[in-house]
DNA sequence: GGACGGAATGAAACCGGTTACATTAGGAAT
DNA sequence: ATTCCTAATGTAACCGGTTTCATTCCGTCC
């Protein structure tokens, strides 16, 4: 509305010359501080409303050394369960007065080490990385700065950072183990890409050497429709196949509704199980079984992990976090039930 | 590894005595001035490794008085229809420099104005908003600041702000439309909390003043399960209603399974009807007919609006982003076919 | 051999705050 | 009235970079 005269942002100078007082004492009412007269207070806070003056933060944080920021590095945020994370990691991280930096890296450990370079050149004070697998140029980085790195959606106390997270190739063991109790024999593995996701891979492991069932892997984008087609193709015609066990909610509920649409009855027919444990899986027809991760309680802990050590130096110490076989018996049946179908 | 010698991080006059050289040198090497030669770059660079110096960010932003973030106040990261449109924002701003601070705001306009606050402070050059309506406190600092905020997922030339986004009502009245052209005369709207929301209020007055239909509205939180509960206990026992509206593809998901939970076919017994175009949306058993919100295209188009006014000072001007019915028959269907059946 | 020009480097101011320390004034205590 | 203490405020250094301008050194040209 005003002319052009205020081209520059007010300073901190700038008001204590209009309120005839020194710059100290300008300061000093910014920041609350008590030892300001009441006259004085009113005075320099007239000037500064009338300059529209906001301390600058660069200023603010180069003498206290700090940003109150960190970053959080994840695959992508188009996938709920990153976002649900994200979600109660920011939360947490509010709690503590701390803002959140999100860098989304595809699963390309080159693109997270150039993302992680941009985070520290914007000053975050700490990081939050998925996984064990990072590129060397992150982990000079890391080293260099000295800097607070917790590392979540895996547990591994032996890895040189915190880990914050579930075991992922016993979650894969446990949704594996329900299909074995109950019989099945011939499993499609359904799974998203496993390069740059080392958490895809220590899943994969759980089905290394087995001789009694046998696994039909397969690889797709980590998205709904591309499971729905996968089942589609699995499932056309009579393949023996009796259970689609999916790494990943989303998987599970592409293959359930690709089943749905061949007409083929789930749990009846074939069993089907994930591991995320989506909300939406809790309510499709039917409930999905599934080993649940908890992303919102991994997000609080990482957040209080993280803020700990940014804020009172207290490296954490790695937490492990259960997983949980969820509505076992919903999409999950007996193979002869299967084997009397097909 | 190393002893406890290097308590305080290394600073660029550390450099410049170990390298023997002054500061201005150093600077120069930091940022690859070319007024350097060879010989010394090499001391410097030594010196910076053997230091493990990183320049301060805080430093630098005050002599450029930039600090290359933005931030984004979302109502949660815990809707895919927020995630989607962030994933292209992030992906947008870093295309532009610029680096992505998220905040949650849960829908609550005081607490959007405190977290505002909290991203001033840290030093976010930008805001992403969403929607037109927001808490005087959140305008007054936007105002002192001067500060570029472009409000998002709303679209109105006419609001003191630049918006990007659709029109929330018209989206609504499509849908809407669908369901008269195909005859429904009691229909469901399923919707989220209003309150604190005006996408949804807006999406609300399209059933304004409607003398031929007869609408049942029914508020709830936004998730799947809420939808399918609401929807096994509007279809427990007739009650003629024809179609359930969602406003959002959640509910329309959630209502959906709720009535094959029922054994309600799905168009045949009922329609239902969303908005926003989930991925998912597209697999379901059958495919939901909604409305497609293009929130990637958005993300972009914001990242895009919001980068070049903070880098350039070019306000950017209110964008209109299309809204488009997809899949329009495969959850709807004439509602003869549902008179005759219930 | 002296003047000239450009490359390499340094000294110091500056950015916008914070803060340790000095100074002043006014009231209480003696 | 003198002393002492404290509340209120100012002065100036400082944080860690960047940048302007001055300076030095050297090769070149006349």
């Amino acid at each position: 509305m005003a002319g052009a005269p205020d081209r520059k942002r007010a300073t901190l100078r700038d008001v204590a010359q209009m309120a005839g007082v020194s710059a100290a004492t300008v300061s000093r009412v910014v920041n609350a501080n008590a030892l300001v007269s009441e006259g004085t207070r009113v005075r320099v806070q007239a000037a500064i409303d009338a300059l529209h003056f906001v301390p600058s933060a660069a200023a603010r944080s180069i003498n206290s050394g700090r940003t109150h920021v960190v970053g959080a590095l994840v695959p992508t945020l188009d996938n709920a369960i990153f976002s649900r994370f994200l979600d109660a990691l920011e939360e947490g991280l509010a709690g503590h007065g701390l803002s959140l930096v999100v860098a989304t890296t595809k699963d390309d450990p080159d693109r997270e080490a150039e993302r992680a370079r941009g985070l520290v050149d914007i000053g975050v004070e700490g990081l939050i990385v998925s996984g064990v697998t990072h590129s060397p140029v992150l982990d000079a980085l890391i080293e260099k700065r000295e800097l607070p790195v917790v590392a979540t959606s895996y547990f591994d106390p032996s890895y040189h950072l915190p880990t914050v997270g579930y075991d992922n190739e016993s979650a894969a063991r446990s949704a594996l183990g329900l299909l074995r109790e109950t019989g099945h024999q011939v499993i499609a593995v359904y799974h998203g890409p496993s390069a740059g996701n080392d958490r895809t891979r220590a899943r994969l492991r759980a089905f290394r050497n087995d001789s009694q069932v046998e696994f039909r892997f397969c690889a797709m984008p980590l998205d709904v429709l591309a499971a729905s087609n996968a089942a589609r193709r699995d499932f056309a015609e009579p393949s023996g196949i009796t259970a689609v066990l999916a790494l990943s909610d989303v998987l599970a509920q592409g293959a359930l509704f690709g089943l749905q649409t061949l007409g083929i009855s789930v749990p009846g027919e074939v069993s089907v199980v994930g591991i995320d444990d989506l909300p939406s899986s809790a309510a499709t027809t039917p409930a999905l079984t599934t080993v649940r991760l908890p992303v919102r309680e991994m997000g609080q802990r990482a957040a209080t992990a993280l803020a700990n050590w940014v804020e009172d130096g207290m490296r954490p110490s790695p937490e492990r976090l259960e997983t949980k076989v969820m509505r076992p018996s919903c999409s999950l049946a007996p193979v002869v039930g299967n084997l009397l179908r097909r």
